[in-house]
DNA sequence: CCCTAAACGAGACGGTACGTCCAGTCTTCAC
DNA sequence: GTGAAGACTGGACGTACCGTCTCGTTTAGGG
């Protein structure tokens, strides 16, 4: 994976002119880190804002002038957890697929994720704004993934090249739900662990599909 | 499917006697159309339970003593929407699947299932009893299509028999993941729609997948 | 004093016919004395209906087929404790007086009666039944002990008989604000006890006025 | 009287730094304005806090800022009409009294003295808070109407001055619960007006007990 | 000895107000 | 002009009582 480690604070650029006190720095930081602090502890519904303000030691005003509402501030600040996500070269899809399957469910089960990331999907349902946010922070570092390892794949002679690129796409697309959705589901809604079994099983299932689905 | 249509007040079981004034029959399904119809106008988040008791015509008293909140309440009246999945037998393990995919994606399309869903699930990485609530009321509804589209597969000569019954049931819950978290990503995360096309091209994946499992 | 010791229960005469089950007799004291027991645990303001009907042993129903609310209920539990004010003839007015004074006090001074008093007072000042019925159950009561005190002194040689019987009403009004007012004023206003000291003081003063005033 | 004109709001003085938005200057004002205003319009009893919010056009947020609840709110609202109480200078002590005693009746006339003063009142028994906080805003500005008759009489030659601190003491606040007593017990509980004869009579009874007080 | 009719207990009902909490905005002073 | 502090409007929360109602269950007297 390319790591962009995107800057923790995107959150707005004001800069209007060059006037006045600039903005600190640390305050975009301290804000997402309380955050999440306030999500391990609380849980979605019961993080506040108020309450995320203090522990980030920031006044209300501020935290406002940089995020839009809870929503905005939860995506951003769970956002930077996917950034971890990564894709070693294991040798073989099939190892590349099984490793990033138990990342990606070690990530959904720290308890900022967990709690916060249906919560900000419910939310989106009603707001366009929100949900173009969370493809942008969340949902296309993850589908740059799917797509790194088929490139990989394919370089490694386990896949073919395809000829129709919006078929590609679309397998792509088809892929990354099942991956991201099958697991997410055995986290979050069956509520059972992703274990080495689950995801070897999984990988099979996917991997054999898969296959069918080139031919 | 065998179409339980489990009574739509389970609400509450007081009845610690048979003393005193009955509770109003009418009240819960009212309550529960009342819910649906507000989630339907306003999505999850602007709910209040005050509103819902106001369109059921029903104190706000009245609702909380059958439902210990928004959470509950708004599980139980999305419940029922799921009583209409179905599994009509198409004669064969694809058309079933694809149909049944078809049926849950139009589901989770409803703006009632769509908007509550997430959010009940996110609340219920905080709270066990909602986790059992949720589990009971949907989740298990929806798992026995699963067992009863592989069983029918089976007597078709489609699908082999199990030997092993903690393979089969270790099977069937990941067949179940996929399917409900592939078809939930898809539609909410994604945010794209379940189309014939994609069902066709997610149930080849899923059942070339699922032959080579159980080789 | 002529003590007429009314009967605990006046609460309603409901008896339409002879028909059907009789009322408890037993209900109506209890309820009473519940009321009583409330109003000296918790004061006017934090007495309930429900409370003091479970006290009793009752049913909100049986209470309120007898009282029309808790105003009325108040009124009725501390007007028994009225008819034991009484005048024993001490020999002299100004003795009658003081020991009126000193009893009445000592009644103020119950944490029943000083919780309950002003507070329906106040509600009778929106309501003229309410007004009614505190003037009946309990300040005439009180004001029969100043006119029965007055004849004994005229008996007694210690105040002319009046030949003006207007006036003489009006006099008896006007002794019986000022004993009750100054008695009720020091109590529950001034929040100074009524003392020995006091009521000689106070009889004094109220014993030479009112010598002027027959002049 | 030397009208003392009390700020009207001194209902809470925060003010730890001299930091954050000052409290609105205009609302303290405004909401004792509105309490009366319903006071005169439901009585106390049917008063609501929200109800007083939504009139003086503030937040019910901002009035629990500034009064623990309608008991202090009441009091406030209500002490304001006891600075116009005023002892013009008739020139003689019996002109005095009748003047007072006449200006206090036709304050306890008013709507919303009439309904408040009496449930304040009922509540202080429960309450330390609550009956310092009426001592000191309605109570002790009627007093010193007493302690300036007194002085003016006794300028004008017509009460001896007293040797004896203690026993003057002791004469005010007798005269004091008398005067008030009386007033307060004709009107509100006897329910009678008190008019210019009521007043001459009382103020006979008063001068001559007073001054046999004197001996 | 049952029948009728009212009173009973229990507790649910529609309401209203409570006092608290949070969202998001606004106002002040200090930097 | 930014930042901290905190007051502001507005609105939902969940609880507590109110006074009414609807049950099933006594408990009389009159037939």
């Amino acid at each position: 994976m390319v790591a962009v480690m995107h800057s923790e604070h995107p959150s707005a650029i004001p800069q209007n002119g060059r006037l006045g006190r600039p903005r600190s720095v640390e305050a975009d930081g301290a804000i997402l880190r309380a955050t999440r602090e306030a999500l391990v502890e609380l849980g979605w519904s019961k993080v506040t804002v108020g309450d995320v303000a203090t522990r980030a030691g920031v006044a209300k005003t501020t935290l406002y002038r940089r995020w839009a509402g809870k929503n905005e501030l939860v995506v951003d600040a769970v956002a930077v957890l996917f950034d971890e996500l990564e894709l070693p070269d294991l040798g073989s899809l099939a190892a590349d697929v099984e490793s990033v399957v138990l990342r990606f469910a070690a990530l959904l089960d720290r308890p900022e994720t967990r709690t916060a990331l249906m919560a900000v999907v419910a939310e989106a349902t009603r707001d366009e704004a929100l949900r173009r946010r969370i493809r942008t922070a969340i949902v296309d570092r993850q589908k740059c993934l799917v797509l790194e390892g088929r490139a990989r794949a394919q370089a490694r002679g386990e896949l073919p090249y395809e000829d129709d690129p919006a078929a590609a796409a679309r397998n792509a697309d088809l892929i990354f739900d099942v991956i991201a959705g099958a697991v997410v589901h055995r986290t979050l809604v069956s509520a059972e662990p992703v274990d080495a079994g689950w995801a070897r099983g999984f990988t099979v299932l996917l991997l054999s599909g898969l296959a069918s689905l080139q031919r």
